[in-house]
This record gives structure tokens, C-alpha cells and sequence, in this order.
DNA sequence: ATATTTGTCCTAATGTTATTAGGAAAAATA
DNA sequence: TATTTTTCCTAATAACATTAGGACAAATAT
């Protein structure tokens, strides 16, 4: 009844190189242009083989991003445990989120550019995983308004809203352009603006250290 | 050597009748899901007939939103002729954009949600569009800084990036939503707080009147 | 008016690609 | 050693984009 271990590991393997196949290509070519020859081809695999690992071609689409996900949902805890302060918190979410895409920009980019087309994203894991992601956001303004970091009147999902576009805009942007520069320049600056538009106005910024 | 019009409008006229049905199609199911045999029955034609007017499903995918931004582009002059000062502008120029949006949901969403992906994107006329239309804020954000609305700081490329990122973001929210809900709601406190990430600190509101 | 060219459309291929059938070989288990 | 399960393969099948080749009619030229 115990599965043998080398057994599992080799299956494992093989689905990983399945999905590593297939995220290389997809990004490389595209979605469309993307064919299962193409991706078992390169994972070693006759076309057959590849369908005892993935359902199909949409279903390896899905789940690339879907480990990806979750595993940034997973360390965002991880990251902001112990920072103190709206302001600083907002800061960390920032540049680690530009830093996982950095390190990860072939998940990057099926999730910017070819999830969202697809008619079954709503329904699927991954766009759970990526509101949960963004609603740490709303934590965040919330916390801000409590310390006196931020407005009173600050809608905090309409100031998510605006970072979340700001954030996504700069990754799709850099994407598109095959990550040709880097993701943080500039950065400060961009920070800063944001921080002007949630900030309290008299904020005495000392406050919430108290 | 004259051309019968008759025969000139019945050629135009299918032509725009195979458009219309592929915009419905590719908004209602997708790209990928649509298929040439459904765009050619909906406008009543065999598939074959459907090349007489179009290189290729991809062509068809792009005629679509050229039409439809070059169009923008054109209006955006109008729209934004005698209006006093950058943060009027601004308010205009978002105001004026999500109302089009509204207005024309099919073309926004193959602009939003399809053309990213496709490989061509990048060297089609529509992008060249888009950029001009973004890069109208540009200059808002330039005179905004010479008339002192504006911080004399601001990086206006920056600016541009926070104002379309927030605004994309809400158009591809509500189109992934099905447009069930105003893209006006809140948008007031939207500006309000974009606004505040631009202005000038001690902004004599009226100086640029002068 | 008749012949010829051009424009519009069709049915029937063709070729690519995702997916499935059916079974062989190997590994695990009894 | 026999049997079941896993993993993989070759060879269909089916959906679909695209093309061939020609019919028919409208426009144009003679």
C-alpha cells in the first residue's frame, strides 16, 4: 500500500519538467504558438505521455501560475512580519513584489499576459490566491488609518486600487518590453507619489511610534 | 475607372458586418474559442468568403481596436480643447475615457484582455495609438509643473504611470467583472487622492488663473 | 448587345494541432 | 512467479484555420 519512494520522486520529476517545458515556452512564444509537440518535445515526452500528468493544454496553463501563487502568498507573511508602520509595510510590499517578479519573470509573465484572457481565470485558485494577495493591502491602509498614518477619510480598497494598478502597470509594462531595464528604477519616486496621495495630511509622523 | 458605389458600400458594408460579428464573438467566448466558422456564419458568409476581407483570424483580431483607438485619438483633441488648467485636464481626460469605455465595452475588452498576449502587439498600429493617447498626459503633467499646479519635482512619465495603471486597472476590473457595476462609482475620491499625489504642497489654488 | 474582366462567393480540399484509443514494457505488489 | 499498476508509446480521431479552384454575377470594354 506505501508507494515507493523513487516512484513518486520520478513522477514528480517528470510533471516538473513538464511545467518547467512548458512555462519556457509559453513565455518564449506565447500561449497560442505553443503546441503540445512543442512542450513534450522538450520535457522528453511523447505528446500521449504529457496527458497523464495535465488534463490538457489550458490545465498546464493554469497550474504554472497557480504554484507560483501560492507560494507568494505563503512568504508575503513571511516578509512583513515585524515591520512596523503603514508606511514602511507598503514600502516592503512593493519592492518584494518587484523582486519576486524579477526572480520569477517567466511566471510573471503567463500571469500578466495570457491568464487574463482566459474565460476560466475568474473561476480558478489562482485568481483567489491573487485577491488574497492584494487584500493584505487593505490590512495595510487600515492600520494606516488607526495610527494616524493615513487619511481619515482614505478608502482603503480604492487606495488599493490605485497601488494595485500602479504595481501591475510597471510589470506589465517591463514585460512587455522583455524586461529590458530594471523594475526598480525609479522606484522611490513612484513610492513617494503614493504614499503623497494616502498620507495624512498633518501627519505628525512620529505618532504611531507611540 | 470610377468605382460604383453601390458595389463600393456593399463591399464596406460586409466588411463591417464580419467586424461586428467578430467583436461580439471574441468578447462573449474569447479569442481562442471563437472560431472563423462561427464569425463567418453570424455575418452570413461561408468561411472562404470571410478572406476575401481579412488576412486571417489574427488580422480580424487587430482591425478591431485599430478602428476603435485611432478613433479615441481623434476624439481626445476635441474633448480636451478649451479646458483651463492641468487638473482639469486630468479630470476631463479620465472622466472622458471611462465614459468611451462604457460605450463601447466590446472594443475595450479585445483591447484589454486580447491584444497583451498577441506577439504582434508591439509593432501594431494600435500600441503606437495607445502610446500617443497616454502620452497626451504627459504634457498635462508639464503644464501642470509650469503653472504651479503641479509638484516642481514630479517626474511626469511617473505621474503618467500611476494615472494610467489606476485607470486600466479599473477598466480591466470591470470588464473581467462583466460590467456589472458602474465604472463611475467612487471614481470622485479616485481623483481626489490621484490629485493629491501630483499637487503641489502649498498650492495657491488660483495662480495659474492668472 | 456581346465579350471580357473583375469582384464576390461557394464547396471541397489540405495541413496543423489538441486529444484519445489501445496496447507494450517496466515497475510494484501479491 | 503471477498480477496489477504505472508510465510511456504509436497511431488514430476530430476540430479548426487556411487554401484551391471554380461558379456566378456585376461592371467594363469593344
Amino acid at each position: 500500500m506505501a508507494k515507493n519512494n523513487s516512484k513518486n520522486n520520478s513522477k514528480e520529476h517528470t510533471r516538473i519538467r513538464i511545467i518547467n517545458s512548458a512555462k519556457k515556452l509559453f513565455s518564449e512564444q506565447g500561449y497560442q504558438k505553443t503546441t503540445i509537440v512543442d512542450i513534450s518535445k522538450q520535457a522528453g515526452l511523447s505528446e500521449a505521455a504529457l496527458y497523464e500528468y495535465f488534463q490538457g493544454k489550458e490545465d498546464l496553463l493554469l497550474t504554472i501560475p497557480d504554484l507560483w501563487v501560492s507560494e507568494l502568498l505563503h512568504d508575503l507573511d513571511e516578509q512583513l512580519f515585524g515591520i512596523q508602520g503603514a508606511v514602511n509595510k507598503l514600502r516592503k510590499y512593493l519592492w518584494w513584489y518587484l523582486r519576486r517578479v524579477e526572480q520569477a519573470p517567466l511566471d510573471a509573465k503567463i500571469v500578466y499576459l495570457f491568464l487574463k484572457t482566459n474565460a476560466n481565470f475568474l473561476n480558478t485558485e489562482v485568481y483567489a490566491n491573487v485577491k488574497r494577495l492584494y487584500a493584505y493591502l487593505i490590512d495595510i491602509f487600515e492600520e494606516g488609518q488607526k495610527n494616524g498614518e493615513m487619511k481619515p477619510d482614505l478608502n482603503p480598497r480604492i487606495a488599493r486600487d490605485i497601488f494595485v494598478g500602479t504595481m501591475d502597470h510597471i510589470v506589465t509594462r517591463w514585460l512587455l518590453k522583455d524586461m529590458s531595464y530594471s523594475l526598480f528604477d525609479n522606484l522611490d519616486h513612484t513610492f513617494n507619489l503614493l504614499v503623497a496621495a494616502f498620507k495624512a495630511e498633518q501627519s505628525n509622523s512620529a505618532d504611531y511610534l507611540n
